[in-house]
RNA sequence: GGUCCCAUCGUCUAGCGGUUAGGACGCCGGCCUCUCACGUCGGUAACGCGGGUUCGAGUCCCGCUGGGACCA
């Protein structure tokens, strides 16, 4: 028999996290034995379902990679479509005597309910119209009727009905605790107990895998199966997932949906990594590409109590993906993070690949990872006040000057700044002083190196992250060329290079975050600090 | 209130009668170091309680307590 799960969302709003988790542990199941995933639309309550919220659900899960062998476009996945179908079942189970109209109204039955709790006594349905004699081909309830009846299904009141749980185990229910459930509503509709068995039903659903808060309502759901001529499929049902005070994920928690996730920067895989492990363990693994996820995971290993969804461990995922990740995909992946920042996004995709290099250890999120980026994108660098009278000082006044000009005069520099290339003709004609410059400063290999920064700046395609490299070596060359002049140590003055240049303290190795940022634009901001330390120096002076 | 489910570090979990109770996130400290990170090494921290069963219980059984779901 070939395996075949379900997930049946509504779509009366986003994609949550906690629901699409037993949707992904459904999913993972088929994928494990080669069997087949069925996303169904639950929308019989058409009042609240929505085009955009069923657009959402669709673009969540394909953003996470969980791909559905049948349903949408297909309109035989829509509830809504299959109205019919309910009714039909609904008839059938009333001729055979296994369903009943009701004719108690909500009102009735809430009062009912309001006097048994102040008696004691259990708030289940009292039978009144159980045992009421009935025309087996009652019409059935029409949405608008005045008055009208709800269908009610004959549970058996003796013995017990055992559901063995793929997850739970075996769980016993008497049957005398197990009320007559509605299965038709007086509004016309199905409710959710007849639609979805009748839908596994003709789905041939082998396994239903969902979550736990459905296990009360099993033993009835199986009561249906039986009703209607099917064995019931097996059944499997997940923990909750909590927020982290311990209390079922919600609004309150803030961000749960799938797309929340998407827009604060956070990698699909990384997602599905860390939905995976919530409630399902693989020995000590931690880290599960997709595909490995298909081939081990199985309910066999998932576990039985509620989970807190941890944003932490979510976030060091991410951080793990964000590493891994290869750096043009990275890069292309920032772009729309880079302009939701209101940064111009840089068209020039290897240096954007550069950039990105430096700062994918550092952010554990893509927003992070554009605001980081702040120095590298915007022209103007808001000087940290606290940051810029610390170092910034006189003290380091000349030999800020003379790396300004050092690096200002350097050929090489010049021939790799992506940022303000040269045009072709002049860079043929100072390729030759930037080998000279390279070679004496970083020995034979410079040939090579100078020959990749050309083939670069000319647009050819080059590693980038050899080209950071590269660059970063000439600069680190230069660097401790006017280290030795003024017989500074690195920390000296790389502090203040760094506050000059990004406004803070905190930023990449100091000789990459000038081969990114090119010759003149580093120049440019070397020259501001200057004249900024010029000019609080000389009222002190006076 | 009834029924059902659940219970190992703060969190996710391994454990399926004999373990110094393991791993991961977080946190703390060392190392690395041009800052911040990365990395690396080490540390902190758990079997809810009470009864059984057993030579032996985190592991099996019962009760309690505490959470949760459903009835709504």
């Amino acid at each position: 028999m070939t395996v075949r799960t379900r997930y049946a969302p509504s779509p009366t709003g986003s994609l949550h996290i906690g629901n699409v988790r037993s949707g992904l542990f459904a999913y993972l199941f088929a994928r494990r034995y080669g069997g087949a995933f069925i996303l169904r639309i639950d929308d019989t309550d058409q009042q609240r379902s929505s085009k955009e919220s069923l657009d959402e659900i669709l673009a969540s899960l394909r953003w996470l990679g969980i791909d559905w062998d049948e349903g949408p476009p297909d309109p035989a996945y829509f509830q809504s479509n299959r109205l019919g179908r309910y009714r039909d079942a609904v008839r059938g189970l009333l001729k055979a005597g296994m369903a009943y109209p009701c004719y108690c109204t909500p009102e009735e039955l809430e009062a009912k309910r309001r006097q048994a709790e102040r008696e004691k006594r259990k708030p289940v349905y009292d039978g009144k119209c159980r045992e009421l004699p009935f025309d087996p081909e009652i019409a059935l309830p029409q949405p608008g009727e005045a008055r009208s009846c709800a269908i009610r299904f004959r549970t058996p009141r003796d013995g017990e009905t055992i559901v063995e749980d793929l997850v739970k185990g075996r769980a016993v229910f008497a049957n005398s605790e197990l009320d007559d459930l509605i299965i038709f509503r007086s509004d016309g509709l199905p409710t959710y107990n007849l639609a979805s068995v009748v839908d596994d039903i003709d789905m041939r659903i082998t396994h239903v895998v969902r979550g736990d808060d459905h296990l009360p309502n099993t033993p009835r759901q199986v009561r249906i199966f039986e009703a209607l001529g099917s064995a019931p499929p097996q059944f499997a049902h997940l923990p909750m997932v909590l927020g982290m005070d311990g209390k079922p994920l919600s609004k309150r928690h803030g961000v749960t949906s799938v797309f929340a996730y998407r827009d604060a920067g956070y990698l699909p895989e990384a997602l599905l990594n860390y939905l995976a492990r919530l409630g399902w363990s693989y020995g000590d693994q931690e880290i599960f590409s997709k595909s490995e996820l298909m081939e081990k995971f199985d309910l066999a290993n998932c576990g039985k109590s509620a989970g807190i969804f941890n944003s932490e461990k979510l976030l060091w995922l991410n951080f793990h993906y964000l590493k891994e990740r290869p750096i043009a995909q990275l890069a292309n992946e920032i772009k729309p993070f880079i302009e939701k920042r209101g940064y111009p996004v840089p068209t020039d995709d290897g240096w954007l690949q550069m950039a990105v290099a430096t700062l994918r250890e550092r952010a554990k999120t893509l927003v992070e990872m554009a605001e980081f980026a702040h120095f590298y994108l915007s022209a103007e660098i808001d000087l940290d006040p606290k940051a810029a009278n610390k170092f910034l000082t006189s003290q380091v006044l000349e030999p800020l000057r003379a790396l300004t000009e050092t690096l200002d005069s350097s050929p090489s520099l010049k021939l790799c700044d992506r940022r303000h290339p040269s045009d072709p003709s002049q860079r043929e004609r100072e390729a030759a002083s930037a080998l000279q410059e390279a070679t004496q400063l970083c020995g034979p290999a410079a040939s090579d190196l100078i020959h990749r920064c050309m083939a670069a700046s000319a647009g050819n395609s080059a590693d980038p992250l050899q080209l950071l490299a590269d660059s970063a070596q000439i600069v680190e060359k230069l660097f401790t060329g006017v280290l030795a002049r003024f017989n500074l140590k690195l920390g000296q003055l790389a502090q203040p290079v760094r506050v000059a240049l990004t406004g803070g303290t905190v930023s990449p190795g100091i000789f990459e975050v000038i081969a990114v940022m090119g010759r003149e634009r580093t120049v440019q901001r070397l020259r501001a600090a200057v004249a900024r330390i010029e000019a609080q120096s000389r009222p002190a002076a006076e």
